[in-house]
This record gives C-alpha cells, sequence and structure tokens, in this order.
DNA sequence: TCTGGGGTCCTAGGACCC
DNA sequence: TCTGGGGTCCTAGGACCC
C-alpha cells in the first residue's frame, strides 16, 4: 500500500459544538458562559470551561463553579441542521471524508490536484467557509496520519489550526501528557502514572512487552505505535454502524415489574423501528442496567437467526429481564437499555422512504437509514427534509 | 418535574469442535 | 482412551469516545 510522506489527514472538530450553535443564534450568548443542558452538561462554551464546567457533569456541579453561566435546554434538531451544513463543506472539499460522530471527521485531502492548493491552503480554506457560510468555529489539525492529526486539533482547540509536518511529528508528541492520546482515559492514564510514565516520549521510552504486560496487548501495542507516530489507518468511507442501542435514565424512583416491562417495551418498540427503517437485521440482543452506585451490569442473548421483527427483540429482552430479575432487585436501578448487536442487512432494502406524515419516529428512522447507507456525513439531509411535511426523501446520493 | 444518550473496541473464560 | 493444541462462538465486563 502506497504510504504518505506527506501531511494530507485533516482532523476537523466544531468547537463546543452545542454550545457554539447557541451563540450563534442568539447574540446574548456571545463571549457569555453558556452551558447546554440543566440536567447534564451535554456541552459548555470556552467562557464557562474557564470556570471548570466540563461535559458531563452534573448540572449543579456546573452551576456551583460558574452561577453567571447561562443555561440553555438543548436543541437537537438544530446541532443536527449545522452538523449537516457543516458535512457539506467538508464533502465539497473533499470525497474522502470520515464522520466520526455530530461534529468531528477526518478529511484526506492527498491527490486533489494542484487547483485545490496545499493541504494547508485547503484546511484553512476549510476554516474559513465553515466560519463565513454557517458561522461556527472549527478548529482543524493536519498530520500525515489521522492519529497525529486527532492529537493536533485537540491541542490547536480552540479555534486553530496546527500543522505537524512529517519531519517534527515525534517532537510534537513526546513532550505530550498521555492524555493527550486518543484512547488513554483516566484508567489508563493511572495505570502508567504508576510506572512513572507522563508523557508520550516516555511511552515511547519504554519496551513494547512492557506496556503490553501493563495495559494488555491490544492497547499496548497500540499506544505503543501511537507513540511512535506509528498510524497506518486510511480514511474511510462510509463506515456502518455495528449495534443499535436505546436507553432510558430511571431516577432515583422505585420502579415496579410492570414499569420496567412497559419502558423495555418502548425501547424494543424504538429499535425495531430504526432497525427495519436500515434494512438491517440483528442476532445478539443486550439488557443494560445501571444502578444507584454507577455499577453497571448486562445480560445478552444471542439468538439462531437474525431478526427485526419486533416481538422476537422483545421476547429475547423480556427473557434478559428476568435473568436479570434478581440483580434488579436487591440494587436500586437507575438506568435501563436494550441494545442490537451483530447488525447485517436484511436482504432487500429500500432506496426511497415516503415521508408523508412525518413524525418523530419516522425522521429517527431516517436518520439511522442515511446513516447505515452512506455514511453519517449523510444523515440530517433525511431529516430536514423529513420535517417538512409531505416531501418524499430520496436516500440515493446525489 | 425530571434529569445522558448514544457508540467502538478489547479481554477473559467457558462451551464446543476438530 | 487419553492428552493436548488450536480454533470459533457466546457471554459479561470494562475502558474509552463524543
Amino acid at each position: 500500500m502506497f504510504v504518505s510522506t506527506e501531511a494530507t489527514i485533516l482532523h476537523a472538530d466544531l468547537d463546543a459544538f452545542y454550545a457554539s450553535v447557541e451563540q450563534r443564534d442568539d447574540p446574548r450568548l456571545r463571549a457569555r458562559p453558556v452551558i447546554v443542558g440543566s440536567g447534564v452538561v451535554l456541552a459548555a462554551s470556552y467562557e464557562a470551561r474557564a470556570h471548570g464546567v466540563r461535559t458531563a457533569m452534573s448540572g449543579g456541579q456546573a452551576r456551583r463553579l460558574c452561577p453567571q453561566a447561562i443555561v440553555v435546554e438543548p436543541r437537537m434538531s438544530a446541532y443536527t441542521e449545522a452538523s449537516r451544513a457543516v458535512f457539506a463543506v467538508f464533502r465539497h472539499t473533499t470525497p474522502l471524508v470520515e464522520g466520526l460522530s455530530i461534529d468531528e471527521a477526518f478529511l484526506d485531502v492527498g491527490g486533489l490536484g494542484k487547483s485545490s492548493g496545499s493541504p494547508v491552503e485547503i484546511a484553512a480554506r476549510l476554516r474559513r467557509e465553515v466560519a463565513g457560510e454557517i458561522g461556527l468555529p472549527i478548529t482543524v489539525g493536519l498530520a500525515r496520519t489521522k492519529f497525529l492529526a486527532k492529537v493536533a486539533s485537540g491541542v490547536a482547540k480552540p479555534d486553530g489550526l496546527l500543522v505537524v509536518p512529517p519531519h517534527r511529528e515525534l517532537g510534537f508528541l513526546h513532550p505530550l501528557p498521555v492524555r493527550r492520546l486518543w484512547g488513554v482515559g483516566p484508567v489508563t492514564a493511572d495505570k502508567l502514572a504508576t510506572r512513572g510514565i507522563r508523557t508520550v516520549g516516555e511511552v515511547a521510552a519504554v519496551p513494547e512487552s512492557a506496556l503490553v504486560s501493563l495495559l494488555g496487548r491490544a492497547t499496548g501495542r497500540h499506544l505503543y505505535a501511537l507513540a511512535l507516530g506509528r498510524d497506518p489507518r486510511p480514511v474511510r468511507t462510509g463506515v456502518r454502524r455495528r449495534s443499535m442501542g436505546a436507553q432510558r435514565a430511571l431516577g432515583r424512583r422505585d420502579r415496579s415489574p410492570e414499569d420496567l416491562d412497559a419502558i423495555v417495551v418502548g425501547l424494543v418498540d424504538r429499535l425495531g423501528r430504526r432497525l427495519r427503517a436500515a434494512g438491517r437485521v440483528s442476532r445478539t440482543v443486550t439488557l443494560r442496567l445501571r444502578f444507584d452506585d454507577f455499577t453497571r451490569a448486562t445480560r445478552s442473548h444471542t439468538l439462531a437467526q437474525a431478526t427485526a421483527e419486533t416481538p422476537a427483540i422483545l421476547t429475547t429482552a423480556r427473557g434478559l429481564l428476568a435473568v436479570a430479575g434478581e440483580l434488579i432487585s436487591i440494587r436500586g436501578l437507575t438506568l435501563i437499555g436494550v441494545a442490537l448487536g451483530d447488525l447485517h442487512d436484511d436482504g432487500a432494502v429500500q432506496l426511497a422512504l415516503p415521508f408523508g406524515q412525518a413524525d418523530a419516529g419516522a425522521l429517527d428512522c431516517a436518520v439511522d437509514e442515511v446513516r447505515d447507507r452512506f455514511g453519517s456525513s449523510a444523515i440530517t439531509r433525511a431529516v430536514l427534509l423529513g420535517r417538512d411535511p409531505g416531501i418524499s426523501v430520496p436516500l440515493l446520493p446525489d
């Protein structure tokens, strides 16, 4: 395989995405600390982050840290629409776009030809276009590998552009704290710290075998390779999801078995619709539970034959709920979820879906259909058109 | 009053098979 | 018949990401 020796991979990452959309749409919020989500912080503007507010923090804690923050409820449809527009700019830049989430993607701009300009020029233009046409700040990292591009954008945030030239990779990487490595969370960072390893350079200086014995085979090898700047993974388009889940937090209130059953019925009903709309079938049903001490448990069952039929999935999920009954009775249950795994195509996939009466469920389905077939970058067109009653949504790409 | 909701990947052990 | 190696599948848990 051809291995690029040039920096042609962009990691483009919108800054404080939900909060930035709110600031864009309401001038009163600009330059002020904004928190999206009142129960749990879904996003915090950089002004709020300056006070220590972080994503996934409880709303109470966030308000204590930053009492002057303006708290707004999330507007998912606005974020979906903004994401759609940004991804359109991405795809206009290069066809090689790999979406990672609603607000970030890898772009490979190698081989675009001279008229597009150098990768640095392309990256700068991309930032200008997103800022000018969509009104959102976006940070771009540019490097020879996905991993380095991702690290670069993380370092360059917010509203930045950082290029890591191939001859400066290790000089850039090695002084960074290990926590900057994609895939190193609190647990792994702690384990490394017990060996006195705190920087990427210190990871690179340890024998790979030592990392493997400390962190496990895959993580050890992965981390060692990354610390040396090795990452051969190409930018891939059309990555398909491997599982599909729905869950619901229960709060602290006690629930009767009938309550739990009703919740599971609702979750399975939603999942079944999404699965069928995506033209896929699942073989493995997993029941997820979380308890008031934040411990988790799962119970799963694999069917002989994959299905997308709600009754079959529901029967399985109910069986798992019965199996888990003892766990539930002795601990306070705070979350229940159902996940469908081992997804496969369901032979006959429809090419178009009529959404004459678009409701929330139909939109859910449309999103999944497009994501599953054309990659996450194509998601939001169906959502947008689906919101307009009476329009059929063509799901074929342009 | 209600309060995170999605995902990916890896590991380990047991069952089972060749 | 016993032993052992090696592989796949399933289940449960865990780390991590946005």
